[in-house]
DNA sequence: TCAAATCTGTTGACTAAGCAACACTGGAGA
DNA sequence: TCTCCAGTGTTGCTTAGTCAACAGATTTGA
């Protein structure tokens, strides 16, 4: 039931990847329309052209569906930027900070107005994501600190800029805005790196 | 296995709809990057993610697939203007020279280097279609005559029509050849109108 | 000229998807 | 209040698609 993206989608049979792909894209093109509370699993079932069975043979309900469609979305938004496969520097950060605000930013601008269950069931996920990762920079560090608190301040303030970017009216240039804020971000990691 | 592309495809099951629109996009595109001799059924397969043996429960080979996506675009083509519920006037008789001249023009347009073996498949089919047609416009005439020979010859001429004007190095404007080409036509089949 | 490689068409066992039906829930409205 | 309606999960059975393996045909090239 899909626990999480991760596993290689690649081995899968084909029959399961084009399913999930359809089940992916009529969702996306579902939010652009009207926003998350307003889609029924019907809806989805019927874009795709799926029988409703199938769905709930691939995801529990809408919720996960939401889950796992941005779980996926922001990992290949990392993947891209290869920072899965590296450990902490300032310049990892950064480009980290900027993955989050890119993220947010463009969800914000593809999705029907965004309701207050969609944001957080999403700021879940990321967040998840952001700890898990910088969980991992961290403890490859020489120095063996425990690395819970760092990595939670610091999941916390990513998320809190790239969404308060993202809500900005008029956004500024985003690499601007990222460094004026990375230094409030790294002086907690620095001794990690 | 497809004996013709008539049979309502709405009421099938979506698997089949599914797979065989597959097999038909990846046959097109393969078709816009190579000439249809050396296209394989594995490079079919392969470009649509399906399995090999998947293509063989729809279609005999890839001549089958052939005659198959021909006949459903040239049908599409003459749904499109409404020719197929319809009876013999001379101005039907144009749209359908027009159709089969932009069809095959289409065809030129999209195919890489078209083969001799290729073109004369193609040619099978679409006048099989053209004589079905003229064959349904003519028995709907009062006058009851053999429909068999106008048919025929009716048929020929605008297929050689549209083949000569779709290998025409610089075609000229399309309303103003069919309407010299369309009274040499015509003329056999005015005793139906 | 022989061998390796590639494509073909087919099979049988397995798995995913389709479908119709079910009981259940939570509104919306007369 | 009651009923109607639309959506939710779930089930048992059917059908389509997958996979690995096979034998045979053709081509390639050493």
């Amino acid at each position: 039931m899909l626990p999480n993206p991760k596993q290689m989608d690649e081995n899968l049979d084909p029959r399961v990847k084009r399913t999930r792909k359809l089940i992916l894209d009529s969702f996306g093109i579902l939010l652009a329309e009207k926003n998350f509370e307003n889609i029924s699993v019907q809806d989805v079932t019927d874009k795709a052209q799926i029988n409703r069975a199938t769905f709930y043979a691939h995801f529990q309900d809408k919720y996960a569906l939401l889950d796992y469609s941005v779980s996926k979305m922001f990992m290949q938004e990392i993947e891209k930027r290869t920072l899965n496969a590296c450990h902490y520097t300032p310049d990892n950060l950064r480009s980290l900070i900027l993955a989050v605000c890119e993220f947010l930013g463009n969800m914000h601008s593809s999705c029907a107005q965004p309701h207050e269950q969609f944001e957080s069931l999403i700021e879940n996920q990321i967040k998840k994501h952001i700890f898990g990762l910088l969980s991992h920079w961290l403890s490859q560090s020489k120095v063996k600190l425990s690395t819970e608190i760092p990595a939670t301040v610091a999941t916390w303030a990513i998320y809190g800029l790239a969404s308060h970017y993202s809500h900005m009216k008029k956004r500024p240039a985003l690499e601007k805005f990222v460094d004026e804020a990375l230094p409030l971000v790294s002086v907690n990691l620095e001794q990690f790196a």
